[in-house]
DNA sequence: TATGAATGAGTGTTCATTCAT
DNA sequence: AATGAATGAACACTCATTCAT
C-alpha cells in the first residue's frame, strides 16, 4: 500500500462473513457492530448516522446494539475511544527509538500522512467528537495515557536531535506533534471544499506525493538549528 | 481584541434586535434567518440542525425559511458560500502589497489565526461541507472566483520575497496557503479533544499566543533561504 | 375536430395571453382564476389542488383569488356550476327539436360522447363534487333549471318517437339520460385502469370510434319498440 | 341484504374488535390498516386522506403503517389491488357457467349493481386511482390476469347465448363488459350530483329497483337478436 | 385593485428506543 | 442471546389564509 496513492480504507471491510449462521458469537457481535459503527459515525456524523443502518450493515439485530452499547451515544463513545487507542498502537509499533532523530521525525510524519490517507473515517470521527465538544471522551483515562506516552516518544526524539547536534533546543513537544498532524489533517479533511476552490484534484496521486514532501520539509525545516 | 483572547464570536449576536414589530423587511428577515443558519449549523451540523430551531433564533416564522430559502439543504448552501465569501472579503481588506513580503506573510498567519478564533462556526462549516462531500459549494463561480484572487496574493507575495532576496523560489503557493490555514485550524479544531489528550487548557490565553508564535515561525522557517 | 379522435380540449389554453401589463381589468382577472382553477381541480381534485399553482397558472397575485372568490371552497363551487351551465347550455345549441326523433337522440349520445371526450375535466370535477356529497352544487338553483330544461328536452324526443312509431312509450327520460351520461362516461372516466385491466388502449382512435358506434346502438335499441 | 336498500358497505366495520389488549399480532395489524385505509381513500380521496386518520382508525400507532407499507402512496397501492382482486374474486363466486347465457347475463348485471351499492368505496377507488392515471395498478400482474379471466368469462356466456339462438354473435365482450359496469356505476357514483339536478332521490329504494330493472333491460335488449 | 410578506396548524415521514416473545 | 413488533416524540416541509402596504 504505497504512501501517494489514495488506497481504500480496509475499515469499510471489518463485518465479519463468517457467523452468518446466526450462531450466538457475542464478540463476533459486538465487533461487527463496532466496525458497522465506526463507518456510519464517520460518513454522517453522529446525528446525521442511524442506528437501523448500523444493524443492517453489522448484519445484526437492532436490539442487539442496545443491549450491547445502551445507546447511540454510547456506542459513539466506544468508537472514538477504539480510534484513538488504534492510532495510538499503531505508532508505538514504528519503534522510533532505533533510528536517528532526523530519520524517526520524518518516518513519523510520513507515519501520520499516510494512517490518515488509509484511515479517512478517523478525520471524520475526531471532528464529529470536537463538534460535541468532546464529551465523549473526557472520561476515557485509557486515551489520555496512550497519549502522555506518545508526547513522551517525541520528546525523547526532540531530545536526541539536539544531542545529535541537529535540531534546536526549546522545541515544544505539543506544538510539534500538533503541528505534524495538523498538515496532514487539514489537507485530507478538506479534500472536497480543497479541490474546488484550489481547481484542482488534491487527491491526485501526484499532489498528495508532492504534499508529503512539503510536509516532512515543513517540518524538518522547523526543528533544524 | 486582542489575539490570544478567546474572544466570542459577534457572529451570534448578529440577530437584529430591530424590527421586533413585525413589519415587512424581507432583506433583514432573510439576514436574520442566515446568521440564525450559519450558528446551528455550525454548533449542530448540518443533520443535527433544527430548522424549528433556526425560526426561532432567528424570530421569524419556520414558513419564512421555505419562502426565501426553499429547503434545509439550500440554506446550508447559503450559509457555506457566505462564509467563504466572507473570509476572502476580510483578506482582501489587509492590503498585504503594501508589506514587505515577509511583513505580509506574518500578517496572514496572524490575520487567518485571529478569524479562525473569532470565527469559530467557519471551521465548523467547512467541516461540515466536507463530509458532505462539498457538493453545496460545487457550483459556486464566486467561491472560486473569490479564492483565485487569494491564491494570486500568496503568489505575489512569495514572488516579492523572492525579489527582495528573502524567500526560497519555487515555493508552491498553494501547498504554503494550506499550511499557513493547516496549523491554526487543526489547533482550534480540534482543542477540546485536544485539550483532553495533551492535558492541557489549549485554549488559555498564553497557549494561544504560544501557539501563534508557533505558527508564525514554522511558517517563516520554511520559506526562508 | 371530428368525433372519434380525441381532441385536445380547448379548456386547457383557456388563460388569457393579453392583459399581461398588469392593467387592472377585473372580469380578465376571474376569468383566468377560473379557468385555471378548473384545470387544477380537475387534475388533481379538490384536496390536491393547490391555491399556489393557481396563481401561478392564471398568472394574478394570489391575494385576487381571495379577493374574488373568498376561499378555496368557493372557488371550487364556482367552477363546478360554470361547469354544469356549460354542458347544459351546449346541448341546448344542438337544436334537436328539428330532428326527428331518432335522429335528435342519436345527436345527443354523439354530443355527450364528444363533450366527455374534449372535456375530460368536466369527468373530473363531477366525481369531486360527489365525493363530497354534492355539498357546493346544493344551492345552486341555476343549475336545478338548466337541467330540468335539459329533462324536458329529452322528454319531448321520446315523446315524439312514440308519436313517430320508432320508440316504445313509458321510457323513464331521467334513466334514459343517465345511461345516455353512464356509457360514455365510465369509458372515459376509468380510461386508465381500463387501458390496463382490458389490455388494450382504450383511447386509441379505432377503439374510440367503437365505442361510440356501440353506445349508439345501445341507446337505440333500448327504445327501439 | 335486500336489493334495492342502501345497506351501509360492511367494509367500514372490518377494523377488528379482538386483539385490542396490544399485543402482537402482525396479521391484524396489517389487515386493520389495510380496512382502514381503503376507507379513508375512498372518502377523502389519496390527497384527500391523512395518514393519522388511518392510524386512529386502524387503532394501531403510525409508525406500524410505514413499518408495513412504506409509504401512504404505496398504501393507497395496495388498497387499489386488493379492491380489484376482491371484485373479481366475489364473480367468479357467482358459477355463471351452469346458467342459461340470458340468465347469467341477468345475474352478472344484477350482481355488478349490488357489489357497487354495497361496496360505494370501490367506485371511489376506482375513481381515485384515475385520476392518478392509474400509476399504482401498472405494475400489477395480479389484477390482469384475474380480469383476462373475467373478461374469458364474460366471452364464453356471449359464445353460449348464440349457440341457444338467443344472442347476436360478434358482440364485443369488452365494451359489454364496459358497459354492464358503466350503467351501475355512473348511477351511483354520481347519486349526489344526480339527485340534485335530477330533483329526485336517486337512492330511495324505490329509484333503486327501478334503476336495476332498467339496466336489466338495457343489456338484454342490446344483445338480443 | 393589486402585491409579496407573513402565519399557525398541519402532513407525511423518520428515529431512537422499548416491549413481548 | 436474539428477534421483529410497537411506540411517541420529533422532523422537514406544506398549505390555506391573512396582514401591511
Amino acid at each position: 500500500m504505497k504512501i501517494g496513492l489514495l488506497t481504500v480504507s480496509k475499515s469499510c471491510c471489518d463485518i465479519e462473513r463468517v457467523n452468518l449462521s446466526r450462531t450466538r458469537d457475542p464478540e463476533s457481535t459486538k465487533r461487527n457492530i463496532l466496525a458497522a459503527a465506526k463507518m456510519e459515525f464517520a460518513t454522517k456524523g453522529l446525528s446525521g448516522a442511524r442506528v437501523d443502518d448500523i444493524a443492517n450493515v453489522a448484519k445484526v439485530n437492532k436490539r442487539m446494539i442496545y443491549h450491547y452499547f445502551e445507546s447511540k451515544e454510547n456506542l459513539f463513545k466506544q468508537v472514538i475511544e477504539k480510534a484513538y487507542l488504534d492510532i495510538r498502537e499503531a505508532e508505538l509499533k514504528l519503534n522510533l527509538e532505533h533510528l536517528d532523530a532526523k530519520s524517526a521525525l520524518e518516518t513519523l510524519v510520513r507515519f501520520t500522512w499516510k494512517y490518515y490517507l488509509d484511515n479517512p473515517e478517523f478525520i471524520r470521527l475526531v471532528n464529529s467528537e470536537n463538534l460535541h465538544h468532546a464529551r465523549h471522551l473526557k472520561a476515557s483515562k485509557e486515551v489520555v495515557q496512550a497519549n502522555r506516552n506518545y508526547v513522551g516518544l517525541v520528546q525523547s526524539i526532540l531530545d536526541r536531535g539536539v544531542q545529535e547536534g541537529e535540531f534546536r533546543d526549546q522545541i515544544d513537544p505539543v506544538n510539534l506533534n500538533i503541528t505534524i498532524a495538523a498538515i496532514g489533517y487539514y489537507y485530507l479533511n478538506n479534500r472536497f471544499t480543497g479541490s474546488i476552490i484550489f481547481e484542482q484534484d488534491l487527491m491526485d496521486s501526484e499532489a498528495l506525493d508532492k504534499r508529503l514532501e512539503f510536509n516532512i520539509e515543513t517540518i524538518l525545516k522547523l526543528v533544524s538549528r
